[in-house]
RNA sequence: GCGGCUAUGGUGGAAUUGGUAGACACGCUGGUUUUAGGUACCAGUGAGGCAACUCAUGGGGGUUCGAGUCCCUCUAGCCGCACCA
């Protein structure tokens, strides 16, 4: 009887093995070709949970894939360390931000290295470590000097209760999502990258990005959102229908339809509108009434459209003594194109709306041949220009060239194009977070702080009692001179956003020292790009986008030479699990349910409970399952086998108790498998020259599913490859050599079962290498290469059908030709076709495939 | 509202990319071993039929010698964006 796998001192031992021998540790060598496997790095929030099992799990079989593979393989690890949590933490439990952080580092490093991951520890970094911060300060710098970072003033979300901004995803239905305070707009001086002047080549490289989920890049092109227009500039006329000498710039998609507006709209924080309002007390209500309430942006869609109309017009270009009124509008955002349209009811349905309710004049300028008489919405599709004067008869896109040229003629417009990106603000009323290296000197101006002087770090006395930036608070923090001038000076107390953080790891953990603050040009040119990422598809745009332009902006400003941080791209699907709910609806975690006859109770209260759907786990439905207690109680290659087996990476996958137990049996066949047959390793086997049957199919099984294996995994097909494995092992372990060949055979194939399993469950695959008496380290080994001469059989099957549909497969020798098969096929009953051929109309052959006889 | 993805047994999912549908696993049924089984092993398992066979990849249509795979259309579910001029 053959002992269960003791993982439990099996698995340490390895992971002190490799630790003790650097396995993992990537050195730069020019003379190799390098692959750069990286997982998206975790926020440390305390423990790690399934959704990181199932990434590094999946990243570490790449890793391990590729060494041996021959690639020297670059796969290190960090945290995003930054961030609101640490925060509030510190507010709830009267706990540093660092403190609340580093420990939980601990914690979560500790449990990463149970999972045997194949990773260089040695260049571990935390974002909130001083070195790092200290570099992002310089990068600031070198930003700004390129002209890429600016302040300006911009509205944002502000919780009156908290003191302080919010982002878009921490306002709920209106309101900041820890306070329950009413968020207002508020405008303030914020700091920001210009990623709009990346926008054409964010687009434009998209395409090189061959090895990206069409989906991301998708989603990036509908975020950066080009739109090819024309830029008018209007002549402004009082309500006499006097010049005032000053101009409406407008910004639209569809000029073509020019004759057919018969408004102008701006919006409420256009600056036009903000000058009327100092005179007129109608317009300062309606702005203020606009621009109270921040609601989601769904139920922002559907208010209302609604508008305020000013004494103001503009005389339309090319209708002369036509007058278009200026309103006021709800519909119209500031920051798009230039915050003011002209509204063509007709062609546009927020337009129509409008007129609808202001009484304005809907005149239709393109007609399609089957239309009704009257318009009951906007019509928006192709079709021919009629009311339009010299446009006249044109389709929609002749229309836009035409007029874009006459308008460009007359000085009045000019063709523009348009991105719905908007510039990254970067500033954040936070203390933990890297501070920006800037001063506000007493004589007004402003300045990034001298390189001798960095970093600027974080105070540690900082008083988290009062909401609001303990930074501005600080009794001295933010007071200093300028070192060049000696004038007085005050520092900025805004962070940047942990985006910037995350913006450019990738490229420190090139760094070959990683405590050395410096960041050289050669180490990128080695590991950089990223050959493979590996991630959460939620990051699909801000991160992935912002880590793409942080490249391209320090390209442009002489910082390494990437135009495209991440080569390839794999967005894995989430980890779900049963929700279970006590009947008056509160979540309860699964290991506090027990079962009897498909009725669920509570372990301890008895209550019966309600299971519910499964869903992606999260902490607040309290279907999780803790990654450190599967681990000690199957151990960690118990929980990667189940990661990587039944879904696609790139599909949710559903966590059942079932499933486990099934993967636990696995490790346990393989391990059963290497137990009873190490006596063939102990002495050197002789073969003949004479192979069996049996020897051919060991071989060709073996060397079939090596290939299958190695491709599955080339391709991400992690499930397949692992459904490949239990074939061979199954066959394995049925397999009762005969002689010395066969025996022989077994070795190899037991040999080139280990060796496949190590990038999958290493620990069990380093045992097993060294019971068969392997040399060195198994993740040293080079990945077998399957010898095709094996594969290919004397005998295949050929498939026979009538008509298309199968009626027979034939048993015959490779590459027969089609004669050879019609022969054959007289002596099968099922097939009386072939006795006559006259009455075939047509066979179709595809050699060693399929033989279909149409009558 | 706009854009996209997905749909295969009781379940998760395979299918050499247009060529034997259901690999592999879970579950279930029966059997053997065991003091016991939430163990191990063996056999069976898409549906219908005694059978030869027939029907089956969300529904309907099409292209093709041949369709899970390509095209059209409908339905359902999921995801992204959201007054973007």
């Amino acid at each position: 009887m053959i002992e269960k796998f003791n993982f439990k001192v099996i698995e340490k031992k390895w992971q002190h093995k490799w630790s003790e021998s650097d396995s993992f540790v990537a050195k730069k060598d020019l003379s190799k070709k390098k692959f750069y496997i990286l997982e998206m790095f975790p926020y440390p929030s305390g423990k790690i949970h399934m959704g990181h099992v199932r990434n590094y799990t999946l990243g570490d079989v790449i890793a391990r894939y590729k060494r041996g593979k021959g690639f020297n393989v670059l796969h290190p690890m960090g945290w995003d360390a930054f961030g609101m949590p640490a925060e509030n933490a510190a507010m709830q439990n009267n706990i540093h931000p660092a403190e609340w952080t580093y420990e939980n580092i601990e914690t979560m490093r500790s449990q990463l290295k149970l999972m045997g991951l194949s990773i260089d520890w040695s260049r571990e970094f935390a974002t909130c470590d001083q070195d790092y911060y200290h570099h992002q300060q310089k990068l600031f710098k070198k930003l700004y000097e390129n002209d890429i970072v600016y302040k300006k003033k911009s509205y944002v979300n502000w919780d009156p209760v908290d003191n302080t901004v919010l982002a878009n995803e921490q306002v709920i239905d209106g309101k900041g999502w820890r306070s329950g305070a009413d968020v207002e707009q508020r405008e303030l001086s914020q700091w920001f990258f210009k990623i709009k002047d990346y926008a054409e080549e964010l687009l434009s490289d998209l395409d090189i990005l061959d090895k990206w989920p069409e989906k991301v890049k998708l989603m990036q092109k509908n975020w950066i959102g080009k739109s090819e227009g024309c830029h008018l500039c209007f002549e402004i006329f009082d309500s006499n229908k006097d010049k005032t000498n000053q101009q409406l710039d407008i910004f639209t998609t569809r000029p073509d339809t020019i004759f057919g507006a018969s408004f102008c709209a701006i919006s409420p924080m256009h600056p036009l509108a903000k000058k009327i309002s100092e005179t007129n007390e109608s317009v300062t209500n309606f702005i203020n009434t606009q621009s109270s309430s921040a609601v989601n942006e769904e139920s922002i869609a559907r208010t209302e459209k609604e508008g305020l109309k000013t004494d103001l017009f503009v005389e339309h270009p090319l209708k002369k003594d036509t007058f278009l009124p200026i309103y006021i509008a709800n519909f119209i955002l500031m920051d798009y194109g230039t915050g003011a349209i002209y509204g063509v009811p007709a062609h546009d349905q927020r337009d129509f709306e409008f007129a609808k309710k202001y009484d304005l004049e809907i005149l239709q300028v393109i007609k399609n041949k089957n239309m009704d008489e009257e318009l009951t919405e906007a019509f928006t599709g192709e079709g021919e220009l009629i009311n339009s004067d010299f446009l006249n008869g044109m389709s929609v896109e002749e229309a836009k060239k035409c007029i874009i040229s006459k308008l460009e003629e007359l000085k009045l417009g000019k063709k523009e194009i348009n991105y719905r990106l908007r510039d990254w603000g970067i500033s954040r009323q936070r203390y933990w977070g890297c501070p920006i290296p800037i001063i506000y000197r007493e004589d007004g101006e402003i300045v990034t702080v001298p390189d001798n002087e960095l970093p600027i770090t974080l105070p540690d006395d900082v008083d988290f009692s009062k909401p609001g930036n303990p930074l501005e608070r600080h009794p001295t923090w933010k007071y200093t001179t300028c070192s060049e001038t000696g004038l007085k000076a005050i520092r900025e107390t805004d962070t940047l956003d942990t985006f910037v953080d995350s913006s450019w790891y990738f490229m420190k953990y090139c760094s070959d020292d990683i405590k050395m603050s410096n960041f050289k040009n050669e180490d990128l040119d080695y590991w950089m790009s990223v050959d493979q990422y590996v991630g959460g598809v939620e990051h699909a745009i801000l991160h992935l986008l912002y880590s793409r332009f942080f490249s391209k902006a320090l390209k442009s400003s002489g910082i390494g030479n990437i135009s495209e941080p991440f080569n390839g791209l794999f967005t894995q699907g989430m980890v779900c699990h049963e929700t279970y709910k006590t009947k008056k609806g509160e979540w309860v975690f699964p290991s506090d349910i027990k079962e009897k006859d498909n009725i669920f109770f509570h372990r301890e209260t008895n209550e019966e409970i309600i299971k519910g759907p499964s869903e992606s786990m999260s902490k607040s439905k309290k279907n999780v399952i803790d990654p450190e207690a599967i681990i000690s109680m199957y151990g960690a290659d118990t929980a990667r086998w189940f990661m990587l087996s039944d879904s696609p990476p790139g599909r949710d996958i559903n966590w059942s108790e079932s499933g486990v137990r099934g993967s636990w049996k696995f490790i346990n066949k393989v391990w059963t498998i290497i137990n009873e047959n190490k006596n063939l390793f102990e002495t050197k086997i002789e073969t003949t020259e004479i192979k069996s049957k049996k020897y051919n199919e060991i071989k060709k099984i073996t060397h079939k599913i090596l290939k299958d294996v190695t491709n599955n995994i080339e391709s991400f097909q992690m499930n397949v490859a692992v459904a490949k494995i239990y074939e061979l092992t199954n066959f394995i372990s049925t397999f009762r050599p005969e002689n010395n060949n066969d025996k022989d055979a077994l070795k190899e194939s037991i040999e080139i079962l280990v060796r496949i399993l190590e990038p999958m469950i290493p620990h069990l695959a380093e045992e097993c290498w060294s019971i068969i008496g392997g040399n060195d380290l198994l993740c040293k080994q080079p990945w077998p290469i399957f010898d095709a001469q094996y594969i290919q059989d004397d005998m295949i099957q050929i498939v026979i059908q009538v008509n298309g549909k199968k009626k027979a497969v034939l048993e015959i020798e490779n590459d027969s030709e089609q004669d050879k098969i019609i022969e054959k096929l007289k002596n099968i009953e099922s097939i009386q076709v072939v006795k006559d051929l006259s009455k075939v109309k047509k066979i179709i052959f595809v050699k060693n495939k399929i033989l279909n006889i149409v009558i």
